[in-house]
DNA sequence: ACCTGAACACCGTTCAAGT
DNA sequence: ACCTGAACACCGTTCAAGT
């Protein structure tokens, strides 16, 4: 929570000579961009700034735009970031040993990825993505190309491949949105204004009172799984 | 495409007296939304600021503040303008055989209207919906109420109901902000930086390299069409 | 009743200047 | 080499003032 830090090969060990013990070393990009990201999920998107994330790390604003041309590529930067934070525990895991198995396990590192980032998941699944062909929340080439060569050596053809590709993409986009949706809402609110319905509205809509108690009813994760099920039957026939 | 006119109930009919025949009668609030549906689709939302909207209304910026909170306010009521129309054009229409076609030409209409416009269903997608159990894009109370009632007299139970609602939610919801994007795209791009992928990083990636053809193929459609059928048979399980 | 002018506190971004 | 101060052109929003 308070530093990503860990045992690093940049930090502590090969201190150029010169370079006195400052109390704040000098900025660099991944720096900024990991602030960016703790920033984002303690205080949402819109309250950063390049102002106050300058603040946030001992220097005026003006600074930062020596390691970043501008905000807006500073939030593809925290899309970057996070998306390599997927590749990592995902890639470097161990292997599966049906292609079943497989998807399942990617799609449970993606959603917990989004349920530990929900105000930056919307980001990964908006932005316009660097190519046309790749499908937020999907859209790290290095993961991608992976995938790929995974389905490709459990068997699936090329044009077989993308399609899952493409159907596992716009599935995890549909159920992860909206999930990290209702997150956000739980921590600080950005905006307080008609979060709730008032009930004399609602009973303008008989069905929905009827049904109060089923509509309110979570249950996200079995919905998830259940979905995912769906799918991988749906590309199980597909291979055939 | 210009104005969004036609013999509607306010306009000519009852002139008050003495409310002269101004060359521009007073500002009202649906008159700003849909000036601000029309602004986003144009210009995209990043560009929509109050005092811009206010000169496409040839008025001060401070004057929207008679009929709007805000801006968060605004851009809530673009989002129920559009899904108003949605609700319009999608139960009006004739009523359906089966169950079946029901879910084709709801979903159907969402993607017009996906499709029609790009830059907003963005918003209609993401914004925090009025209540935690509606799920975006189908947010409008008026639409669930008789989205339920449909399918409740298709012979759904009211469990099933609302698994439907969600699913089907969770569907347009992916494949729809996918589609969009890629459309938003082609009009005036906001951001033209990193648009696409230089040639000699790709060759870090020999699976995609080698798969290009197939990852540029478009084929929302048909993608959109099969994913129907694919949540239309599990809805179909469901309801045995 | 409806709109405007002026003002406030804030943005992102540039650039010459400091150390 | 790295950061800052001052400045510019813009925001959203408030409020007293105009007609």
């Amino acid at each position: 929570m308070a530093e990503t830090q860990g045992p690093d090969a940049d930090a502590g060990s090969d201190v150029p000579v010169g370079m006195a013990p400052a109390l704040r070393r000098p900025l660099d990009q991944m720096r900024i961009l990991r602030a960016a990201v703790e920033f984002i999920d303690t205080n949402g998107l819109s309250k950063l700034t390049m102002r106050r994330l300058g603040a946030h790390l001992g220097v005026e604003a003006m600074a930062l735009y020596r390691y970043v041309p501008g905000r807006e590529q500073l939030l593809d930067g925290v899309v970057e970031v996070v998306m390599d934070q997927l590749y990592e525990t995902t890639m470097a895991g161990g292997f599966s040993t049906s292609w079943q198995e497989y998807l399942q396990m990617q799609a449970h590192a993606v959603r917990t990825l989004a349920l530990e980032h929900p105000r930056i998941f919307p980001l990964v699944a908006t932005r316009p993505a660097a190519a046309p062909w790749l499908r937020p929340p999907l859209r790290s080439l290095r993961w991608v190309e992976d995938f790929l060569r995974g389905l490709r050596e459990y068997g699936f053809s090329p044009v077989a491949s993308v399609v899952v590709y493409r159907s596992f993409a716009t599935f995890l986009l549909g159920a992860l949105l909206l999930e990290a949706g209702t997150l956000e809402d739980l921590t600080i609110t950005d905006r307080v204004n008609l979060a709730f319905i008032e009930t004399d509205e609602l009973s303008a809509y008989p069905i929905i009172t009827e049904m109060a108690e089923q509509l309110k009813d979570g249950g996200y994760a079995t919905e998830f799984e259940d979905a995912l099920e769906g799918l991988i039957e749906r590309v199980a026939e597909l291979r055939s």
